[in-house]
DNA sequence: CTGAAAGCGCTTACAG
DNA sequence: CTGAAAGCGCTTACAG
């Protein structure tokens, strides 16, 4: 048998007897022979290996408190939906050159949370590798490859629920961000207190110092002459700080002032109280976009984009439970 | 000009003439050539990937607080160094199998945590590639290829400002796990206890459903004849427990009852009040394991071990702020 | 100090 | 359906 065959019978490719390749997959598996990787990438141009590119904020500083457990479960699941792929699943540090990415030699990207402009975008794309970003890339509108949340679906889920445990003022309280979901989550909050002819209370607070930012805009919030009777929290970094804001104003959650989260985190979790949070199942949406961008390799046929529903997770926060 | 001569060029193999290395090395530099990856690999065997296995219970559920900012801490500083030798940082699954590993062509792989017999280091091992473990395992003691904090000093440090602080009976919290972390701070513990003729107040409470099991032990601690005036929680994921077992036995802290942790965290530095924690600074225990990693690879000099002094962040918990 | 040539282990036209 | 051969882009003995 020659290794035209073989490398046939693996890989599917021409036409092989099925016996023959039966004996080869048989054989191969009883070795437990892998072939070389970069023999395979040499000649095929394929490296078997995906870059995952969190955002910079990713890159914390141990006196910030970020979203951390939403990104490393979504870096754990990616790494294994690679993995069960037979590929590799690359963490790339939050700041990456052209030159050190082309060396890297991977086959495409996950981007998660894309700004408009991203360079983490644009460096893949100018090296010619395909791009997957889980949530939307504002900047390119007519993009179709990305995983993401359901984010109007999801806001209403939450605002509904507030108003059904008896809230009338919600207000929202978003980053100051150009990622998608943030501008998606104030649409969504636009049209439903529209529709349900409820007075528009927004504010916005900095994603930098997270905590800190959003205690001073619930402050504000709380301190106006109608404050609101609930807070849409957009980002999981602000929670703490919500938290404290009203325990500083004297208001108890939820007798007072209800309160719930768009992303599930410790902060919201381990609150005091917990806080009700949509868990946006990091886990499914990097194994979407791992299937996606394979599939987008192989030229195969995937669903783009694909949105990954949410699960509210109730807390006391909302008197709930 | 050959390929040879550019090959000797680049790679500081051979005899070159300076003055033709640095034409080439002008070169590559405004054509921004990189070496293709896999050619490199096919011939010289090495990869150009270093593996990272973060423990498995890293492998997050939702439902589980973990000392999470640790690992991503870890992993974005490994990935970072890993990229600025120009080597490829891959993040391994919780779970890997023999097979898939050896397809994956690294050439070597830094395991975090480890216990003794970990399946992440047999599997490793019995593949020819070299590891270095981030904290000692215990079950090579002969191993002298890791990079580890200093256990005993950092534990005598900790309760030396706990016993400043006024405290007579510091427990320890530790938990129930083969890690050579955990079994140093007992020893550390042991000897400062006896060298202090202060009271050993060991409890030890299960990994898994952390926070439970963690507020049970400190319950039984604070419901006990003799209560300790002190906790040292040795894990990260212990300290919300035992804040909440302070509160549920009416205890205030750090007025009737100092906690210090020795891991800092989310959970530790958000407590309620915030929780005196060392810093065990995991970027620069990421630096030195790509470092000495690489070194062993390229049979250059290092030293081995490395230890990795911390710093103590002093917080509320203890009345040090 | 420099260069021609072999060869790493695959995949892929191509011929049979 | 099967196989001999070329060639992916490097590194490395080896000859000069």
């Amino acid at each position: 048998m020659s290794v035209t065959t073989v490398s046939h019978a693996l890989n599917d490719k021409g036409r092989v007897d099925p016996a023959t390749r039966a004996l080869v997959v048989q054989v191969v598996r009883q070795l437990g022979y892998r072939a070389n990787r970069h023999a395979r990438g040499l000649r095929s141009g394929r490296s078997g290996a995906l870059a995952l590119l969190l955002p910079v904020q990713a890159d914390v500083r141990a006196d910030e408190a970020l979203s951390l457990d939403f990104y490393m479960r979504l870096a754990s699941a990616a790494a294994t939906a690679a993995f069960s792929q037979e590929q590799a699943l690359m963490l790339l540090p939050p700041r990456i050159v052209q030159t050190g990415l082309r060396g890297l030699g991977v086959d495409g990207g996950i981007v998660v949370d894309p700004s408009p402009l991203d360079p983490r975008v644009s460096l893949l794309t100018e090296l010619g590798l395909p791009v997957v970003t889980i949530e939307r890339d504002l900047g390119r509108p007519d993009d179709r490859w990305y995983v993401a949340s359901e984010t109007d679906a999801n806001t209403r889920q939450v605002l509904d629920h507030l108003a059904a445990q008896g809230a009338r003022r919600i207000a929202l309280l978003v980053p100051k961000t150009d990622w998608g979901w943030a501008s998606e989550t104030l649409n969504a909050y636009d049209s439903w207190v529209r529709e349900h002819d409820a007075p528009r209370l927004i504010v916005s607070a900095a994603m930098q110092p997270g905590e800190e930012s959003a205690f001073l805009a619930t402050q504000r919030l709380l301190d106006g002459r109608r404050p609101p009777d609930a807070v849409f929290v957009a980002a999981a970094r602000f929670v703490r700080g919500v938290l404290r804001a009203a325990k500083a104003n004297g208001r108890r959650v939820p007798e007072e002032l209800l309160i719930a989260a768009g992303v599930d985190s410790i902060q919201a979790r381990e609150g005091d109280p917990p806080v009700t949070a949509l868990d946006l199942h990091p886990e499914r949406q990097a194994e979407a976009a791992v299937e996606m961008l394979l599939a987008r390799l192989d030229d195969g046929q995937v669903e783009a984009p694909r949105h990954i529903p949410a699960t509210l997770r109730l807390r006391a926060s909302t008197g709930a439970v």
